[in-house]
DNA sequence: TATGCGTGGTC
DNA sequence: TGACCAAGCAT
C-alpha cells in the first residue's frame, strides 16, 4: 500500500488508502479515522507478530506476552518460542514447567501457565485451531476482553472495539479531552470504541491496530509528542489546553518486600534448575521464613511449582 | 470493583 | 533515586 504525504491531515485531502473511503461508510464523525490510519500505514513497526507467517498462533502468544511487558523484552522470547512451538499442538505436548521455564523473565509466569492451558484448550476443543469467534476466544484460559478481541482483530480481520489501555488513553485526549483514562475499563469507553469503529471490517481491524500504535509510540503515557501526531489539530484535550488529570492518582504498585518479589526469586531458582531443587535451597533466597513459606505455598497453590517427596520441588511436569 | 500478580527500563 | 510505567487477567 502506498502512504499519503505526512502532511496529508484532512480526510478529504487524500487521493489514496482509507481516506477515500467517505466518512458515512466508516461510523467517522471525528474525521479520525484517514488521519491514524495513513499515520499508521507509514509508521506501523515491523513487529514478528504482525507479518503474515505468524499466524493467529503467533497472533495469541503475542497477547500473552505483551500483557503488561514491554515489546522490547518479548522480542527474543517470542522468537524463541514460536521456534520451539510453532502450532498449539506442540505446547500442548509439553509439560507446562517446559512453559515456565521458557518465559524466562517476561514476569507475570502465570501467564505462561495459562497460555499452555490454552493451548491445551485449543487443542481439544477445537482440532489445534486457535478458534476465530470472540465468545471461543474468551473462553480460553487467560483470555479477557482486550485479548479475545485482539485476536480476532488482528489475526482474523474482524470487526471488533480493541480496548488496550493505549487505546484508551488516545481516546481520552482525542476523544473525551482528558490527560489520562479512568483507572478501570467503563462501559463509557467500551460505548464510545463501538461509536468510533469503521463499519467495514478491514477498517476496523486496521483503526484498532493504528490507534494502538498511536499510543504507544506517540500518545504516551508520560511524555506525548503532539508534535508528531496525526490527529494533534483535532485533539479535546489540547485544544482545551492540555489540562492537568484530576481524580483519583493510580495507586502505585510496591514490590519491594512483597511476596510477589519472594516468588519472582523463588522462582527464578526452579527456572534454571535442571533436576528437583532442595527446601534448603530456596530456604536461601529470602531470610524471612514466614513470608518466604507463604510465597512458596502460594506458588505451588498456583500450579507454578510442583512439590515432591522429601521436601523437594520442580517446576510442574503434570 | 479492588487487589494480587514479575520484571526491568526510564527520568 | 524511587515513583512511574509497560498490548491484562482472575478472583
Amino acid at each position: 500500500m502506498t502512504s499519503t504525504p505526512a502532511t496529508t491531515t484532512a480526510p478529504s485531502a487524500a487521493t489514496e488508502t482509507v481516506s477515500v473511503v467517505p466518512a458515512a461508510e466508516t461510523a467517522d464523525g471525528t474525521g479520525l479515522h484517514g488521519p491514524v490510519t495513513d499515520w499508521f500505514a507509514e509508521h506501523a513497526r515491523d513487529l514478528p507478530w504482525r507479518r503474515p507467517e505468524a499466524g493467529a498462533w503467533g497472533v495469541m502468544v503475542s497477547e500473552f506476552m505483551l500483557q503488561q511487558t514491554p515489546v522490547s523484552r518479548v522480542l527474543p522470547v517470542y522468537e524463541q518460542w514460536l521456534a520451539r512451538w510453532p502450532r498449539p499442538a506442540d505446547l500442548a505436548a509439553e509439560a507446562p514447567g517446559e512453559a515456565v521455564r521458557a518465559w524466562g523473565r517476561l514476569g507475570y509466569p502465570r501467564r505462561a501457565l495459562r497460555l499452555h492451558a490454552a493451548a491445551s484448550a485449543i487443542q481439544e476443543r477445537h482440532g489445534g485451531d486457535v478458534p476465530r469467534e470472540h465468545a471461543q476466544l474468551l473462553a480460553l484460559p487467560g483470555v479477557g476482553e482486550y485479548t479475545a478481541a485482539a485476536v480476532a482483530s488482528f489475526a482474523y480481520g474482524q470487526r471488533h472495539a480493541v480496548l488496550d489501555t493505549n487505546v484508551r488513553r488516545v481516546f481520552a485526549r482525542a476523544v473525551v479531552g482528558r490527560q489520562y483514562p479512568p483507572n478501570a475499563t467503563t462501559a463509557a469507553e467500551r460505548k464510545l470504541a463501538r461509536a468510533l469503529l469503521p463499519r467495514d471490517e478491514t477498517l476496523a481491524a486496521r483503526w484498532a491496530a493504528a490507534t494502538m500504535e498511536l499510543g504507544a509510540l506517540v500518545c504516551t503515557a508520560r511524555g506525548p509528542e503532539c508534535v508528531r501526531c496525526p490527529i494533534a489539530t483535532q485533539c479535546a484535550w489540547r485544544l482545551a489546553g492540555c489540562p492537568a488529570h484530576e481524580g483519583p492518582a493510580r495507586r502505585t504498585q510496591t514490590y519491594a518486600g512483597t511476596d510477589r518479589q519472594v516468588r519472582g526469586k523463588l522462582l527464578a531458582v526452579l527456572r534454571e534448575a535442571a533436576s528437583p531443587v532442595p527446601q534448603v535451597v530456596l530456604d536461601a533466597v529470602w531470610d524471612e521464613p514466614v513470608q518466604r513459606a507463604r510465597a512458596l505455598d502460594g506458588l505451588v497453590a498456583d500450579g507454578l511449582v510442583e512439590p515432591l517427596s522429601g521436601g523437594r520441588y520442580r517446576l510442574p511436569q503434570t
